[in-house]
DNA sequence: TATTGTTATACTCTATAACTATA
DNA sequence: TATAGTTATAGAGTATAACAATA
């Protein structure tokens, strides 16, 4: 109170601008792919593993690398897409220890269903001439730090 | 198989790379988000909550409708809030039915400590012009369909 | 010994339905 | 009767710790 020391720095009115629209984007690329994973009855961790899945067999551990999550909760994912058909487990031939979770061919049709209907990739960006999605694209990679 | 008769529309390959960059900002946005929460020992909804509050005290169904989840929900982050000292139930005197939910003084600054550790919102940013920064804020905008 | 996957446990978030107190 | 908030319940995701099988 009264001093400066500690306070948050304070942000330019532009950066904030472009932070919010971020911010906006964010939460309607979650809102559609939670609507999109319920029209397929899925969660959104289902279909993250099932999109995932589509990729190739996979080991548990690398999941929750992906997912960003432990191993464990791992398991209950892949329990309930297999419960429905979806995924299987296979034994990789190389490590007993390891457990390949794969998509079954309903898994995959499933899993090709759920990418037709994420219509954020083409709508949003049909506002946006070729050569703007050019300079969105790099702008974006520069942002992320990714080289030009 | 061997039809195109409900096949997914192909995407063209510049649209497919500004929507998986667009991906990979979302996940790094919401990592930072769950990081930065968790610092304050607070779940993602939580944290989410506590930054509404600071903009006021609100009613826990307009809360509701901003988390876009089921009013029976809200009782138990802002319980989980209240229970830590953060937030506080207030009374409408306009309307007795209706309980505002508020940050208290600790809420504030716990909040206000949250979003300085944002830190997505300056370093990414921090690469681009000025200039860069409004053309990406003006294609942002003309792709979330907001007047130019 | 170290690693992989699982189980057991506890907490949080979520939706649904039924309840209360106001309006 | 309609609305705001709560409670009760059940399912799902999450982290932690302990465990079996394998390396």
């Amino acid at each position: 109170m009264g001093t400066l020391v500690g306070m948050t720095p304070r942000i330019d009115p532009l950066s904030l601008e472009v932070v919010e629209l971020i911010g906006t984007i964010v939460a309607r690329y979650h809102e559609e792919y939670e609507e999109a994973a319920a029209q397929h009855s899925l969660t959104g961790a289902q279909a993250r593993v099932l999109s995932l899945l589509a990729g190739g067999p996979t080991p548990m551990r690398r999941l929750a690398q992906r997912l960003k999550c432990e191993p464990s909760n791992v398991t209950g994912i892949v329990d309930r897409l297999e419960s429905r058909g979806l995924a299987e487990r296979r034994l990789d031939p190389a490590d007993r220890r390891v457990k390949l979770a794969a998509a079954t061919e309903a898994g995959r049709a499933t899993s090709e269903r759920l990418r037709g209907s994420l219509d954020f990739a083409r709508e949003p960006l049909a506002e946006l001439s070729d050569e703007e999605r050019t300079i969105l694209r790099d702008l974006l990679k520069r942002m992320l730090g990714i080289a030009p």
